[in-house]
DNA sequence: ATCGGGACCTGCTTGC
DNA sequence: TGCAAGCAGGTCCCGA
């Protein structure tokens, strides 16, 4: 579910209801996710909740003494609750506020995170990540250093976080299909012509989605539960043999980086 | 340094 | 109808 604009349509969500409350209690009924939840967390409790930020696919939640930094992984998503219903089986932390409004995290396969750390930008997770995307950094000079002598395939290396933070398997298919660049070549390949497309082509792939509210797949919803509807939007991913918006052309699925990846052979070359 | 693959999980869909 | 295999939005870490 979550690349990174269903995680700013997340962060959008929950922070009019969150920001500037005080937290109450952090129930964590699960705390084995892709990291054990650290027992620092429950520092925040008392403190009030700052202005919600996101770093690539984290979230960032600051408070006095430190912030919680938050990863959906694959299947996570939050939601924000008036009068909570008992937790489900999936359903891992409630954040309780005193207003009584409270953010619960679900997660199915637990390859979500949540973390402390005082400074969290600092954060070795977050240190390692490459510009936003949608910064003034992310351009084709900053592509073409990291790109440079890349064997790999483009598609494997916009997916790399530490390279492009946010771009996840959906909006790499798009956005290699917007920039008409078949996603096998090699990354170091690519002339200065084909980088400039490329990133504007991510930075257009993604700010269509966010404005689209994210993604609809499978279970995700925005925080309010109403789901994205950019799914309709998408060109070529999960369209295997459906013909091409431009040739008509059916469109293929091919694994690179053991990852299903969408293409025209016809458009993108 | 760069890479490919395995690992971590559950649930849904597909095929026999 | 039942069951097993295969696949799914992520990404760290290891060994080659």
């Amino acid at each position: 579910m979550p690349e990174l604009p269903e995680v700013e349509t997340t962060r959008r969500g929950i922070a009019p209801r969150l920001e500037q409350q005080i937290i109450k209690r952090i129930d964590v009924r699960q705390s084995r996710l892709r990291w054990p939840i650290p027992d620092e967390v429950q520092g925040c409790v008392g403190e009030k909740l700052g202005h919600i930020s996101r770093r690539g696919k984290y979230l960032i939640l600051p408070f006095s003494s430190g912030s919680l930094l938050w990863h959906l992984g694959m299947s996570g998503h939050m939601r924000t609750l008036q009068n909570a219903p008992a937790p489900g089986k999936h359903d891992h932390v409630d954040l309780v506020f005193e207003s009584g409004t409270l953010l619960r995290y679900t997660d199915p396969r637990r390859f979500g995170a949540l973390l402390f750390a005082r400074e969290p930008l600092e954060h070795p997770l977050l240190a390692s990540l490459g510009p936003e995307p949608l910064s003034d950094a992310f351009n084709d000079d900053y592509l073409k250093t990291r790109f440079n002598g890349k064997k790999q395939s483009v598609k494997q290396a916009i997916m790399d976080s530490h390279i492009v933070p946010g771009v996840g398997n959906i909006y790499a298919s798009e956005s290699l299909f917007r920039s008409r660049i078949h996603p096998a070549t090699a990354a170091g390949k690519l002339s200065r012509q084909r980088l400039e497309r490329l990133v504007m082509a991510i930075k257009d792939t993604l700010t269509d989605a966010i404005a689209a509210g994210g993604t609809s797949l499978r279970d995700f919803a925005q925080a309010d539960g109403k789901p994205g509807y950019f799914k309709q939007a998408l060109r070529v991913y999960g369209r295997a043999g459906e013909a091409c918006p431009i040739c008509s052309r059916a469109i293929k699925q091919k694994t690179l980086g053991q990852r299903a990846s969408y293409y025209c052979g016809h458009c993108q070359r």
